[in-house]
DNA sequence: ATGAAAGCGCTAACAC
DNA sequence: GTGTTAGCGCTTTCAT
């Protein structure tokens, strides 16, 4: 049978009220009874119910975590961190893949406002995987219940976010590449990870006064490896000349790095590639990966901060906040050397 | 305010027997009285409270899986895989990651008991980690409780386990290498992956009668990219010669590579090497590595399976079955040709 | 076919 | 300082 409260306080010969005391630490015991009680928890190997304590105190100490994919280093270092941040407040973490499915998704969040989670991580699709803004109720449901929720990196209109300044990055790179002497760049990404990498890409050859040639735009619906390679074996096939190319992700730049090698082509002489995450692979094979490195540790720490103070203060969840954190492009091997070079 | 099944009750002109009664499909209720309840439910926006629930019906739905890393694709990939088997089976996952602490894996198991999980899936710490058999008190304490709970992949005494052949697994790569006329074989692996793999290596010299060097023997702590890079590092700075190294998983064996391209070496013409797990990644660079393939989606849907079973019946736990799967060697490119060749 | 009422294990007034 | 008691939202006998 299941040890209770009541054991525990017949056991110590006091009040379950009492023995909640210092469970609670609410102090106002004097230290002998405490001691008694803490005997008699040692003796029955009593662990109190945190269901039943959730019934009154209204809080379960779990957070919910949405990510699209856990077998991705991006998320799952992700998940790891704020798995671990959360520990550290006192949290356990309810974790749920979605698989990129908008059903999934939705059935999630049912289950986290039954299950009276305090708080939820949202990083999710981005808006544009869906269709109509009708298709977000899920997401302003949980908000109308107040439940405390934000976003990672997918950035919801209406609730805080914490996301990467992606379309800085992504010009970055882009605007890197030019600085290398190269005008036919092409781009390997798509709404898996997010249109403002795109943004930031047409956002530097504009700025230079480039044109922009759409054939060298390879948009898809994945994040994989396998869609890099798939796109870049395409875009090889297809015959037209460039010399760089700008990845969504270091996944993709690895798929497509691969495709590269298949057909012959020498890294970086050939051709130079950028991708984006800095995932721990990006520095790994040779040539080893420039890259845009997102401060994924600051990033967790942010939105778990944050998540926290709303739980706190529920009626934060009102004022949308946005915390965009700065990119940092990491040069290594894989767009070669500079072209020209100058100091002013 | 919450809405609870009392308004329900008053909104449908019932009694709150009746409404519990259609949330659980108990029949025997009039179908107009049901639509009635329906109604109001929609209404409401009603969703029933899992937490008041479990107090009475005694179960969460809940699987506590704990892991030593989510960084890791193995892991990762065996999380998402679990995650998504316990959802479609009607559980949430609570996940924990240990980062290989002993301490934080007894933080959790104690979580786990005061959350009332339903079931435990443990991927933790192998057990020469621990350094007596008192260490490993948490997992006894969880199973006196009557706790479901199953391991997967640390083979632990007195619970069911769900684990993979790694002594054959490891046989197996290395009775491949000498078959390739390889004899100077270096392990790098260690604790963190194991001791059967280092085994199976035994295993493969002794029946061939050949002597193992064991300064050709990197056993050390972690699993990572990192270790292997030095490992190999190392390794090759004793000038000790060896012409092939069999790696306790792909990560340490990616770092292996990295390390020998380092030195200059020619992959797989100067060094064959051959890995374990076959994550994602073994495949993608050249050479693709050999590599020894753990069944994971049957391996985890087997878990899971298991557990469901015990769930149901909490007896079961007294009889630690063990479940091992066959691993499959899977030859690319990272042990180049064979050197001598014939059919029987 | 439905309602009334007794808890589940705990916390939080409110007494003394 | 400590005990008594009224719930939290739900399921489940036991009546009717």
């Amino acid at each position: 049978m299941k040890v209770t409260i009541k054991e525990v306080a017949k056991e110590a010969g006091v009040s379950i009220a009492t023995v909640s005391r210092v469970l609670n630490r609410k102090g106002g015991i004097k230290g002998e009874t405490v001691d008694k009680v803490q005997m008699a928890i040692e003796k029955l190997h009593y662990h109190p119910d945190l269901i039943a304590r959730t019934m009154i105190v209204k809080e379960t100490k779990t957070v919910g975590l949405v990510v699209p994919k856990l077998s991705n280093e991006y998320w799952a270092l992700l998940s790891e961190l704020i798995q671990e941040e959360l520990w550290d407040s006192g949290y356990s973490l309810v974790l749920c893949s979605t698989d990129r499915q908008i059903d999934k998704e939705r059935a999630f969040m049912k289950m986290f406002v039954e299950r009276q989670v305090d708080g939820i991580i949202y990083g999710g699709l981005p808006m544009n995987h869906f269709r109509s803004h009708e298709d977000y109720t899920h997401i302003e449901r949980v908000k109308e219940r107040n439940i405390p929720i934000i976003s990672f990196d997918p950035n919801v209109p209406g609730i805080p976010c914490v996301v990467g300044d992606h379309l800085q990055g992504a010009f970055d790179a882009v605007e890197h590449l030019i600085r290398l002497g190269h005008q036919r760049i092409a781009y390997i990404g798509g709404p898996a990870v997010g249109v403002e990498r795109e943004l930031g890409y047409r956002k530097a050859f504009m700025m230079n006064g480039y044109p922009i040639d759409e054939k060298l735009m390879v948009i898809g619906p994945s994040e994989s490896m396998d869609f890099g390679f798939a796109g870049m074996t395409e875009l090889i096939a297809s015959g037209e000349p460039f010399t760089a190319v700008f990845c969504g992700n270091d996944m993709i730049a690895l798929g497509v790095m691969k495709a590269a090698y298949n057909a012959g082509l020498q890294l970086p002489e050939d051709l130079a590639i950028v991708g984006y995450d800095d995932i721990n692979l990006a520095g790994l094979f040779k040539p080893m990966l420039t890259t845009v490195r997102q401060p994924m540790r600051d990033m967790s720490k942010s939105v778990v901060r944050e998540l926290s103070q709303i739980m706190e203060d529920p009626s934060l969840i009102h004022v949308a906040k946005k915390y965009v954190f700065p990119m940092e492009l990491v040069i290594r091997e894989s767009c070669g050397m500079k072209k020209t070079e100058h100091h002013p």
